[in-house]
Parts: C-alpha cells; structure tokens; sequence
DNA sequence: GCTAACGGTTAGTTAATACTTACTATTTAA
DNA sequence: TTAAATAGTAAGTATTAACTAACCGTTAGC
C-alpha cells in the first residue's frame, strides 16, 4: 500500500483496543509487564507481543531494571499522530483557535 | 473490551492503511465515490465499506448530489483523537511549550 | 418509457493479525 | 547452585476484518 510513512506504525498501533488498553494503563507512570498484563484479558506473551508494536511506533520506551521491563509513555509517537492531522483541520486560522482554546484549559489546569 | 468510548471508533477507523488512503484523498476538497476510489487498489465496494467506517466515526460526512455522494472531511473525529492524545502528554507546561511552537509555526504558513 | 451512471448492501471467501501454549534466557534470592 | 521470578520468542491456531462478486435501488438523461 504504497511507501511506508513513520505515522503508519503509530495510527496502526492505536488501531488496536487491547494495545490502546496497554497504552492507556502506562498513563499514570512507568510499569512492569505483570502490572501492565493484569487486568487485561490476555496472556503474558500476547502483551508482550503489543508492546513490542507500541514500542516500534515510539509511543512506548522500556528500560531495563534487573529482570524487569519498566515501560513508560514517549512523547515521539504521540507527536507523530499529531503532526498527521494537523493536515486534515480545515485551515490555519481553525486550527489556531483550537490550539489557543485547548493551551488556555491546559493553563487554567495548572 | 470494556466500555465503548467515541475515540475506539475513530482510532479504529484511521488504524487501517486503505482507510487512511481514502481520508488523505479528502485532504484538497470533498470527492465522490468513484474519485475516490480511482487509484487505489481495491473495488468500489470495498471503498463504500471504508467510507461507512469512516463516517461513523465522524472523520468524513456525506451529501447527497444527484446519484452522487460526496464525502468531506469532517473535524468531529479529529477533535476526538486530540482529546484523547491530550491525555498522554507529560504535564501541562511541556504541552503549552508544543502547542505554542505549533502554532506559530501554522500563523507562519499564512 | 428505457438505459446508463452512481453507489450502497449482502454473502461468502480470503487474508491478516491477535492469541495461546511451550520453550528459552536472564537475573535475583535462598 | 538451585529455584523462582520476569519477560521475550516461536510455532501454530483461531478470530477478526478486509475484500470480491453479485445484486438492488435511485437518479438523470435520452
């Protein structure tokens, strides 16, 4: 399906429920694969599998700590996402005030 | 897998490659359906099943012309997503720093 | 009226991919 | 040094979902 582009792997990451489940249970910090696995409805070696695929898309990174896998959020995939739909909002000036409005809640949150 | 949230349709939607395809068409301008499906390497049905998929998720809507119908991009699904990655960024002042360099990089374009 | 153009739907097939079981490697602790 | 804990890999199966072929309905033009 023609050339490869670096947000095919990110978009196909998040096309996945279980994977999105992964994704979502990293967003309060860094976990292991047996905190990240329970709870899920799959198997050990099937997380494995997904992480393997989030972590290709840069949504993920893993850090080593004895015999354990510390898996945590990286900001790359999610900007990748990001600066492909930036081409789809229906012009710059849209776009603007979109991003003014979500920096101002961003701000009022702090 | 659990509840079903308004960003699973939408991510789900753009997770597939001839999916995507068909939503990057919409990039320039509304299409038809055989604009739409011309160049790309599968029949027409299956570019309507895409474009059901894809209107579900409110990534694209419809208008009916005559016997044509044109699709458009529609930014009901794009807002979805955002919000959604909006919840992976580490902290709101690391997000206010992208927001910003984005925006004025789209006040550039102008 | 009839015909052509356009496009959605259905049923069945095929292809992709998520999943499990079994195995292996590495590290830590007893 | 043996055992337990952690996690990645591989092979094979099962499930999902994308796809095609055939069909139907609607609109427009002759």
């Amino acid at each position: 399906m023609s050339a490869l582009k670096k947000y095919d792997l990110v978009l196909n990451a998040l096309g996945d429920a279980t994977r999105r489940a992964i994704f979502e249970k990293l967003e309060n910090g860094p976990l292991s694969v047996v905190h990240i696995a329970e709870g899920l409805q799959v198997t050990r070696p099937a997380v494995s599998q997904h992480l393997k695929v989030l972590r290709e898309a840069k949504l993920i990174s893993m850090q080593q700590q004895g015999t354990r896998s510390i898996y945590r959020i990286e900001q790359e995939g999610l900007l990748e996402i990001r600066n492909y739909l930036d081409r789809f909002w229906d012009g710059a000036l849209d776009n603007f005030k979109l991003l003014a409005e979500q920096t101002e809640r961003k701000l009022n949150e702090k």
